[in-house]
DNA sequence: GCCCATACTATCGAAAAGGATACTGTCATG
DNA sequence: CATGACAGTATCCTTTTCGATAGTATGGGC
């Protein structure tokens, strides 16, 4: 089961918020939809994309990924074997969300990740 | 120092986005973020508001806010001590990245926060 | 028969995040 | 002199997350 990190019982007004952080947090989510956001791509590729994921993770992300319904996966019955991800609708509804996040943090983050003013 | 969960050196295209979730990342950060899109708040008033959250876990989470600029802190030199908290102007302008959650949030997940179709 | 590519899986261990609980300091009030 | 409000601190411990490393499975080509 998908871990609750963002659990989903303390709901406030700010509910939906955090639950919908909870879909998208974890270390290689939000880079992963990223990148599914130009279309499907095979495991191996979007290991090239992401330099530092080890297999491991990368297999983990993306099976709570579809486990969430924002990705799906299909595996073709050949040799060497061929695994195919791609976004489902919801997962392409978040568009506007990774959107969102792509251009504040172009505007407002350093190259190195830390805020600067407004 | 702000933890490196979202480390901000791993940096594909999709950089941006990660480094922007890292700092609305964390366990509470997203529901105070969104608490003071109301306006200041005081220490009190946001535990009020989120009841589930210990005074240790609220005082970590909105220094490392602070720390990120994303709001500021005000003391207050009386007694009983008051500090209000309110958002800085980058803080502020994470309002259409909170909005865009919140909106997807809606829309996608139900109460309990599997998400259900398109 | 062995190697290769691809997409994993298994195991181990370290680090970080988060929760429970109890305690501190100040001053006005009673 | 004790009490209470408010905003934290301190300590301890469990859970979760993540990385490193090595191993598995398949079948075509040599």
């Amino acid at each position: 089961m998908a871990k609750a990190r963002h659990s989903r019982f303390d709901c406030a007004p700010g509910c939906a918020v955090e639950a919908a952080i909870g879909l998208i947090d974890g270390k290689w989510k939000s880079i992963i939809l990223y990148h599914l956001l130009d279309g499907t791509l095979r495991f191996g590729e979007i290991r090239r994309l992401i330099p530092n994921v080890t297999p491991r993770m990368l297999t983990n992300q993306l099976r709570e990924l579809e486990e969430d319904g924002l990705i799906t996966r299909t595996v073709f019955a050949v040799v060497p074997p061929r695994v195919d991800y791609a976004l489902s609708p919801l997962g392409r509804s978040m568009e506007p969300v990774l959107q969102a996040l792509k251009v504040w943090g172009d505007a407002h983050l350093g190259l190195y990740g830390k805020p600067h003013a407004a």
